[in-house]
RNA sequence: UCCUCGGUAGCUCAGUGGUAGAGCGAUCGACUGUUAAUCGAUUGGUCGCAAGUUCGAAUCUUGCCCGGGGAGCCA
């Protein structure tokens, strides 16, 4: 087990302390008589720098085991560094190579590699320092997450990843069956017999935890769900995949207004934390991946984000004078070239968009009282487009039917979603935020599927 | 799913009808308190797959597979 991870050694360590370090060879480099070698053991984007005389025990055999990509553990004295580069490095007393690495096949150079062969080598890729660094700030994000909640007192909730409802009609989902494939039992209309299933119906991987979160709130007030969510779209785009992670709070006894106020407060949260638990790869993402990180952090820690109505939006876009590919006219959704010019060529921060024409939003959102919008509100960030996606719900009864209805659902499916408006019924609202691309708008990652460690996408499940 | 660009050495790419190339990596050597070390040499190929055109195809044609970017769907 690593006690003593190397960012703090880098961190705390002073010279004379004994130190032990494990972790995988970066590089080496060799001299007559002694050898430099970097380790990196994921703490920290640093590497440390252990020299090895050749005065250690076993040093020829061990300097040939010394390769890239190799496991090692070692004990040292830390002593203050001659050259430039590094405060402190370790003076190698005995090393142990753990496990090897043929330098002929392992894949990981110490040069720079494309984004698209790391995916290639998705077992191996965390090792580098842009994808460790996107993984280190995904677990930072996650922290902050759960701690923003906590400090206010919102109830953690386990939504279930199985579910028997669309509960949104949210897109194409993954069916969960234990079904034979090859010999599927069917009913005299020639339809699937679900009966014959694990659950006695169809069941599916969940595309939300939003309803379920709603049951929640109308029993604890404040509640999130915080995991993952399924989508069977096929969508081969920078910014989609078919596993991802969801977080969504729910509020009883809360309008769209204290909805908006919440998910601002949240986004800029989450980014004062991770600028101050991860100040070197944020910095790292700033010189190597994308030169805005530091600067749109910091917009978002201090300014507020611009809110808007949909009916001024489109008031607006119609007057920019801008060509745009798609019409823009009040009643149709906005396209993405739409949402990127209001983010990044009007107000060049996050845009807040709020009541939306009920034609084009979901059920259970609710109904204004000029009766042609809905209390629907959109986060747009600049680069990623829509990021938060809210809502007041529709806490009336006749009225959940009724768009129910209009939408072509059937009511009765969602009998236990209406009876929360027939027992207790409260006003209440809650947004939803794409985990992975609130990380890749922290990180500047501009492929979705290089901020999740093992991304499930079209064709993509290997590892 | 649609549009578009691409697939040549382990990696990044050049090569547009006539003997398969470079840089990096790796290997060997030299040198050096080095820092993606440096210098020299060596090594390295089913040109995505299949069919076709041609005396001759990495190069032209068709189909398929895979990847990037953009769009749709959406978070």
């Amino acid at each position: 087990m690593i006690t003593n991870y190397i960012a703090a050694i880098l961190r705390g360590g002073n010279p004379g302390d004994t130190v032990t370090v494990k972790g995988w060879i970066r590089s080496k480099r060799e001299a007559k008589e002694f050898a430099f070698v970097d380790i990196n053991d994921g703490s920290c984007m640093a590497n440390i720098q252990v020299v090895i005389d050749k005065d250690v025990p076993d040093y020829a055999t061990i300097l040939k085991q010394i390769n890239t990509g190799a496991s090692i553990e070692l004990t040292g004295e830390l002593v203050e560094s001659p050259a430039k580069g590094q405060r402190v490095e370790v003076k190698a007393s005995q090393v142990k190579i753990h496990g090897e690495a043929d330098p002929e096949t392992y894949p990981l150079q110490k040069k720079r590699h494309s984004f698209e062969f790391l995916r290639d080598i998705g077992h191996l890729r965390s090792r580098t320092n842009t994808l460790s660094a996107v993984f280190r700030v995904r677990n930072a994000c996650s922290a902050a997450v759960h701690q923003f909640f906590q400090e206010r007192g919102f109830l953690w909730v386990h939504t279930p990843i199985i579910s028997a409802s669309d509960c949104e009609g949210a897109g194409e989902m993954f069916n969960v069956t234990t079904l034979n494939l090859k010999n599927v039992p069917l009913t005299p209309e020639k339809e699937i017999d679900y009966s014959k299933d694990f659950f006695g119906k169809a069941a599916y991987l969940t595309v939300s935890g939003q309803l379920e979160a709603e049951v929640m709130a109308m029993a604890f007030g404040n509640v999130y769900t915080f995991g993952p969510t399924f989508r069977a779209e096929n969508s081969n785009t920078s910014r989609h995949l078919a596993e991802f992670w969801m977080i969504e709070p729910e509020m009883a006894f809360c309008d769209l207004l204290e909805d908006m106020d919440l998910a601002e407060t949240f986004l800029r949260y989450i980014f004062k934390y991770v600028m101050e638990h991860c100040q070197a790869d944020m910095e790292f993402f700033n010189e190597r991946i994308d030169k805005t990180v530091l600067a749109t952090a910091e917009n978002i820690i201090n300014n507020q984000f611009e809110r808007l109505t949909y009916t001024n939006a489109i008031t607006l876009l119609e007057k920019s004078g801008q060509k745009f590919e798609y019409p823009v006219s009040w009643g149709l959704d906005l396209q993405s070239e739409h949402e990127r010019y209001l983010a990044e060529e009007v107000f060049k921060k996050p845009v807040i968009l709020t009541d939306y024409p009920v034609d084009i939003k979901s059920f259970y959102m609710r109904l204004n009282d000029d009766g042609k919008t809905v209390a629907a509100m959109d986060i747009l960030a600049p680069k990623i487009g829509e990021i938060i996606g809210g809502s007041q719900r529709e806490e009336r009864l006749d009225l959940l039917e009724q768009r129910l209805t209009a939408q072509g659902l059937n009511p009765a499916d969602y009998w236990w979603y209406l009876d929360l408006r027939r027992y207790g019924t409260v006003p209440h609202a809650g947004f939803g935020l794409g985990f992975e691309r609130l990380v890749q708008f922290m990180t500047g990652m501009t492929n979705i599927r290089d901020v999740i460690p093992f991304p499930r996408a079209p064709l993509t499940v290997e590892f």
